[in-house]
DNA sequence: TATGAATGAGGCTTCATTCAT
DNA sequence: AATGAATGAAGCCTCATTCAT
């Protein structure tokens, strides 16, 4: 059971992650400060290094956070799919919408969403793992595990900008699967 | 003609920009500061501030300098191509090849930038002319655009951050080519 | 109850205005720095910022704090007044043992200051408005009122320079009361 | 005979002075920079050097020019005077009309006018001088010279304020020579 | 554990001045 | 003399981090 302190030991720590969130999504990793994350934060300075050593240790605590709780799903996608196009367009689709839902819109800010979050950075980390599982099965033959992630994912951000300004999700996931269903076929093998 | 003086004022200029260029390519452009790049140089701080009016400025100046050196190169490469295969195969060749000659330090920080500079965005401009160019000449078959333009320099951009690590500049060029020949063949009509 | 935590705030503010004091009376306002401001001070440099935004900002709560000082004294001393004499008198006194007592180091510099913050412009209505008074009253005759106290106002500041190079207080007093004493009698009608 | 080299010489002394006039009366002479008066003038920044040490010498030489230039006529006003009255009156005048004369008017600029100028500084280090003359020739009372002077030049300084707001030149004067004129006849002797 | 003031290193930039041309 | 780039001290301010309460 949990005593009243771990509570708000738990809570707090998530007070601070939920907040560093934020602001790496409007200031980027490197841009943000420490007294940012504070600031946007109800606790004071140095309750910040009861839970975390440095802004780096906050930004590892978001992407394992991100990973333990985007991993399960889009796994399960890619690993469910019967066949390279499914595997395929379940990745581009699930990612631009997930860029589109969180397109600027109305927002005052600057930029509201950044392709260094932790976020989307764990996302593609979990994308060179699932293409060599799919190697391994089959589904994707065996070629450059990593530059066909390097590929895939060069793709995925620059449609990404075609996205955030309003470029339609459904036909762009078709373009990015159709490009590669055609191109993997081609590639040199490893 | 040119006296000591101005030899020694251009001579400074290059000396900045071949330092900001290292200490970009190690620390990231956020992470980096005027002093690091001040640091990496004979030159007193005040020197910095007769050459450029802040880190900005020397990060479009180096961006101008580099996408003034490339573009030449690529559109040549480009408009010369026979094939299809030609077409790719010399864009990717050509791109990888300056990027290999001009690799320096790893940059090790996650950090994607936006390519807004004049000439980065002139650069960009010509591409997409290019390969509408040759979508008339019937080496690319009609589909969009620019979506095919996006594609096209995500792949490029990702792959060069393998060949900057070290990746062979040859294999690279034909991984991408052999993507894009295949890729192209499916993509929909426009 | 105050902590100790809070008094140290309160002394450390007053150690930052002491030393601001003394870093104008001999630099001037323009002349005087930050820095110079920090150095009179056991204090860190950042100290500095978490009591004051700037410089311009210690000035004004200088400024402040001397205006909420001597107003009260000043008031009282007009409204107490029996006659034309006393009323001049003892604001003089008042205000140039007010000079004395708190004089600091020389101000070598030839400089001016406008008086515009909050607290100073109400300790100048309020003298308008003793004068209205003592008008009314026919302790004072009835003339134009802004220039009257605009005229003390000059004269009071300019002697107080004086004062605060040592020169005595009785004898200044005497001397501006005797002038407007004087001076009064013969103003043009409003 | 003046060679050319002379000329030249004069001249650029000439123009770097009147820069520094115009950049002491907008920043006031602790705010204004040697960049600033380089900046207002076409010359080279080492030019200034042949010409002067540093801010404090030329302010020195605008002072010496402005009471070569000024000092004779207003001297001869106040010499001239045949009485106490012509005295107060032409000095106030002179002063009030002067302030008018340069008052802001629709001038963009933040003031256009300043009291700490070499000028107005100048100005009222003669008017001690042609005090301790006329006490001389009997025209004013002998009392305490500098404390008559600091009267004199704080009732100046308070009124020019509302002339520079509109008030009117020969009220403004009429006012101040009648305060005096009454005042320094009730004056302790010295 | 939570707090938030104190710290001083270090960021950016401007300045007066020098000095090679 | 005139030039203007080079210099580095010094300005302002923010930052990560510590530590007494």
């Amino acid at each position: 059971m949990a005593t009243r302190r771990e509570q708000t030991k738990v809570q707090n720590r998530q007070t601070i992650l939920t907040a560093a969130r934020q602001v790496f999504a409007q200031l980027g990793f490197a841009t943000a400060t420490v007294r940012d994350i504070i600031r946007a934060t109800p606790l004071a300075s140095g309750t910040f290094y009861n839970y975390f050593k440095s802004k780096e240790e906050v930004y590892q605590a978001l992407r394992d956070e991100v990973a333990l709780k985007v991993r399960p799903r889009l796994r399960e996608a890619r690993l469910r799919a019967a066949s390279r196009k499914e595997f395929l367009a379940s990745s581009f689709r699930s990612f631009f919408q997930f860029v589109a839902e969180n397109r600027g819109g109305a927002k005052p800010l600057p930029e509201r969403f950044r392709m260094d979050s932790p976020e989307v950075l764990a996302g593609f980390a979990e994308l060179r793992d699932d293409i060599a599982a799919a190697m391994a099965r089959g589904l994707l033959p065996a070629t450059d595990v990593d530059a066909l992630a390097a590929a895939l994912t060069g793709v995925a951000f620059e449609l990404a900008e075609r996205v955030k300004a309003g470029a339609d999700v459904e036909a762009t996931s078709r373009f990015a699967t159709a490009l590669f269903l055609g191109g993997i076929e081609a590639l040199p093998p490893d």
